[in-house]
RNA sequence: GGCGACGUGGCGGAGUGGUGACGCAGCGGACUGCAAAUCCGCGUACGCCGGUUCAAUUCCGGCCGUCGCCUCCA
């Protein structure tokens, strides 16, 4: 089983060769700590968590160093912070806004089933990093100060605009936006700008007098640079972050180190959408992760469905997130529920690691759980038979179906322990007064005993009494005694 | 305007130069007094127009459509 990976800097799938396969390095850009984490923002943390999750078991936990940052400097932090702690001193409005929203973050992503990264470092804690960046930037060229400003300049890069395959000749031909008086390019970008009074603000760098604080790029490339080094195997994150964030992460890092790589893979995961829309405020289809748990569309959903829904479009592709899809997750995570067997000892299947193997594609690794859930239950109808047959024998009962499908389901770190199948009846059922559920109960014995007598019309009657009711009876039998009981739950 | 991605059956969604993944829905069957649930079975789809090829959904070119980036954005 070989890895392989697309790598946007070569646009093609190549096998994974780690650097240092005693320290296998990636790093992925984490959320801007200004607001509640949307879906969208989901998408990366979900799929990255997978491929963390594939790295520890192909190299070991130990050998694997997976680093996610928090950024909390940034001019949306300090307008908000403003704006929702208007009585507070900024910088402890600040301290509290990216505190708060760093907290629900974890929480967020922690009912996702993503595991912590091992380091997650915050942007404030290295501003001496950076400065350091920017003061060897200055020194060997590639940048300059200007109006207490320090910029890269992005002519002494012969191949910036290599990741997004942009020459600087077609990006200043189509270049919108006005040059600020003190860049020497148009292209140029910011490593670190003054602060106004009242903003954040660190001594500056590159013997500039004013203090200041850093540029947007500059944050990541001293945090990888710190806790994975100066090059290191797998960088990722949104497909939006191509250009500029990461061509200027790329021309930074390499500038300032003297490398001619910042990391071997680049990983890009496709935009979400939502119900076949750009998800915007404007458009009102903005959905926070925490939203989907609290309430979404008359649901609270759980965390694996979301994982289970994110997972079944390959990480590439764009993705549509709508309720319909939410509900296939959920009927699958319930059929599977059903049958997988958490025996000790298991493993996923072949074709589910190959398939995960393969540029992480959940599709097809999800094709192969619903496989061994269909082998899994028809096995039980098996062994059933067997069992009452003398002699019946259970035989590698960590390589059933069942103990596979468990294993491969935990493996995508879906938690199927606490997933209840019955959640979306469960839920329902809150819906349903005091009253009405009486009165339910009471019309369904009456049809039990009307069944009993073989009045069929008069039970059907009540059947369909019910039905309008929006109520949809289940028939069965009590495993022990054989009576036959009526289960009821509302239709959807 | 420049750059890029995508367009697969009713829906979602993999994949491939030549035997139609997988799921949902639908249909048929089993079960049931009848239903529901469950189980079994069933599907000749790859935007349009050209080209290459013995053979293209898969490669190449053009067109159309959707989306993204170029400014903050996962």
């Amino acid at each position: 089983m070989t890895l392989t990976l697309y790598n946007t800097l070569t646009r093609r799938k190549e096998p994974f060769e780690p650097i240092d396969p005693k320290n296998v390095r990636m790093y992925v850009c984490g959320p801007t700590v200004y607001d509640l984490a949307h879906i969208g923002n989901a998408r990366p943390i979900i799929v990255f968590d997978v491929l963390f999750r594939l790295l520890r078991h192909l190299y070991g936990e130990q050998h694997v160093t997976y680093a996610r940052n928090i950024t909390d400097v940034d001019d949306k932090i300090n307008a908000r912070a403003v704006e929702r702690f208007p009585e507070m001193p900024p910088t402890e409005a600040i301290r509290k806004l990216t505190e708060e929203t760093t907290a629900q973050f974890h929480k967020d992503i922690a009912a996702l089933g993503v595991l912590p990264p091992t380091v997650e470092p915050r942007a404030t804690d290295h501003i001496a990093e950076m400065r350091v960046l920017c003061d060897e930037l200055v020194a060997n060229g590639h940048a300059y100060v200007g109006e207490d400003h320090v910029l890269f300049a992005v002519g002494s890069m012969p191949d910036y605009g290599k990741l997004a395959r942009r020459s600087l000749e077609e990006m200043e031909a189509g270049a919108r936006v006005d040059v600020a008086p003190y860049k020497r390019g148009p292209m140029d970008f910011v490593l670190w700008k003054p602060s106004k009074p009242g903003e954040p603000s660190w001594p500056s760098p590159a013997g500039i007098a004013t203090p200041g604080r850093p540029g947007w790029h500059i944050e990541c490339s001293a945090m990888a640079g710190k806790h994975l080094g100066n090059v290191f195997d797998i960088h990722g994150g949104g497909i939006d972050l191509v250009f500029p964030h990461h061509e200027n992460e790329i021309a930074q890092s390499r500038c300032a180190h003297g490398t001619s790589v910042m990391a071997n893979v680049w990983m890009h995961n496709g935009f979400l959408q939502v119900e076949g829309e750009k998800m915007s405020k404007s458009l009102g289809n903005f959905v926070t992760i925490k939203e989907l748990f609290d309430e979404w569309r008359g649901y609270s959903w759980p965390g694996q469905v979301a994982r289970f829904a994110m997972l079944g479009t390959h990480y590439r592709q764009p993705i549509d997130f709508s309720q319909d899809a939410l509900d296939q997750a959920s009927i699958a995570l319930s059929g599977f529920k059903t049958w997988a067997a958490d025996i000790p000892g298991a493993s996923p299947s072949r074709e589910f690691m190959d398939a995960l193997s393969d540029d992480l594609n959940t599709p097809r690794a999800i094709a192969e759980l619903h496989r061994l859930s269909q082998l899994a239950q028809r096995g039980v109808h098996e062994q059933t038979d067997r069992m009452t047959k003398p002699g019946a024998m259970l035989e590698k009962l960590e390589a059933s179906p069942a103990a596979q499908l468990s294993a491969s389901l935990s493996f995508l770190g879906l938690d199927m322990e606490s997933y209840d199948r019955n959640w979306v009846q469960n839920q329902s059922r809150l819906s349903i007064s005091e009253e009405q559920s009486a009165k339910i109960a009471q019309l369904i014995s009456a049809r039990l005993a009307a069944r009993k007598a073989k009045n069929w019309a008069e039970s059907d009657r009540i059947r369909d009494e019910l039905a309008a009711m929006g109520i949809q009876l289940k028939d069965g039998k009590d495993p022990q005694t054989g009576e036959a009981i009526t289960m009821w739950e509302v239709k959807r």
